[in-house]
DNA sequence: GACTCTATCTCGGTA
DNA sequence: TACCGAGGTAGAGTC
């Protein structure tokens, strides 16, 4: 990694065209090439940058970084008050607990914390506008549609919606329920999941971490 | 801005869990108090961070970075490396051109490149749920409403059908039509549109920029 | 402060 | 590669 401290301006051309004025900077460059521009502020996103892969041809007083769909960063140096290169090697990577996916894991695997009666018909479900999180049927073997958030907003109800509009094509299918499942579920999103017929329900990550899966649980 | 290249691990607690293993990284701390661990690749976002505001506890061989929702961070620092501090000072801040707004704004002024015989209404047409992009009314005098998008996705086709709603509760206005325009819609959004019953149109933002506008162009 | 919407979103997964 | 959805989304603007 180097670190590059300088004032400079630069200008981004590519997806949209911005420039940034002379002024202080970070100017940070990975060892896979790309680079960012740091203030001295505005939370961890940098002012400017160019991701690799990329091409960084370095003219002295202005570099200029170039990627294969032709977007450029062009650097600007007009005093440079630091440059310092270190090797750092490769990182082990971020492990995370607690996203969409785990939580989807787990229901699949205990359907009946949503509903009792639950049975995992299929998780990740096809449809032409995206896959359902999770199909099952309940005890009177109706077909419930299931999304799972970890926060429950207004756009995931939108998404049921959209799925249960497409599963309703398919006339084979019958009567569709939708349920609504997550950590929280939003005043707001209670509301339109209501309006819409579907019903919602909380559920404790914690808790089903800790539950065995159904199928250890049905005798 | 301060500079910490060190050999450390990292947890985080807070909205989910989240872990480093023991590596070298890059710790950034920006004058406003936010900080950023980087590892030597990965685009320009860090592996882990806590934004201002905050509070840093440095206890020497770790730091315990606390924000008001009691989200943590906690750095503990095997081996540094290196360790300086540079002032930056204030940022002019970054100048952009060709974002959604400017799109808006060049549609606003020549609708019939969405469609032959629109006339504008009004931009950011007021509603309860948010503005509309555009208002017009096509050669019958139909009222058109027509949701802007830099990239055609299916969550604006969602907003364009809120508003479609919204606007049918004002029997005033008799017929709504629904146009959906980006510089590029994605298939799933083009399906979804289409449900709805909305039009949708790719358009060119430079060839809209070398357009006259409507007004020059009407004898 | 809550809500809404944009973003050079980034990033990961998948077809 | 393109598409699609999640994100500790962040950040800006409005009410």
């Amino acid at each position: 990694m180097r670190l590059v401290i300088a004032r400079c301006s630069v200008d981004y051309s590519g997806r949209l065209d911005a420039h940034l004025p002379e002024a202080n900077r970070l100017i940070m460059v990975k060892a896979d090439g790309c680079v960012a521009i740091h203030a001295d502020g505005g939370a961890y996103k940098p002012l400017n940058w160019m991701n690799a892969p990329n091409t960084l041809v370095d003219n002295g007083d202005h570099w200029v970084v170039t990627n294969p769909k032709k977007e450029t960063l062009t650097i600007t140096l007009h005093e440079v008050m630091s440059d310092v290169e270190q090797e750092l090697g490769d990182d082990p990577g971020l492990q995370k607990d607690g996203v969409e996916a785990h939580l989807q894991e787990l229901l699949a695997a205990s359907p009946h914390a949503i509903e009792e009666g639950l049975r995992l018909v299929r998780r990740e479900y096809p449809t032409a506008i995206g896959p359902i999180d999770l199909v099952c049927r309940d005890d009177a073997d109706v077909v419930v549609a299931i999304e799972v958030k970890r926060r429950g907003e207004i756009d995931g109800v939108e998404q049921l919606t959209r799925y249960i509009e497409r599963l309703e094509l398919d006339s084979s299918l019958g009567t569709i329920r939708g349920v609504f499942v997550a950590q929280v579920v939003k005043p707001q999103a209670k509301v339109l999941a209501e309006s819409r017929g579907f019903s919602w329900v909380e559920v404790n990550y914690d808790e089903l971490r800790g539950m065995k899966p159904d199928d250890l649980r049905l005798f």
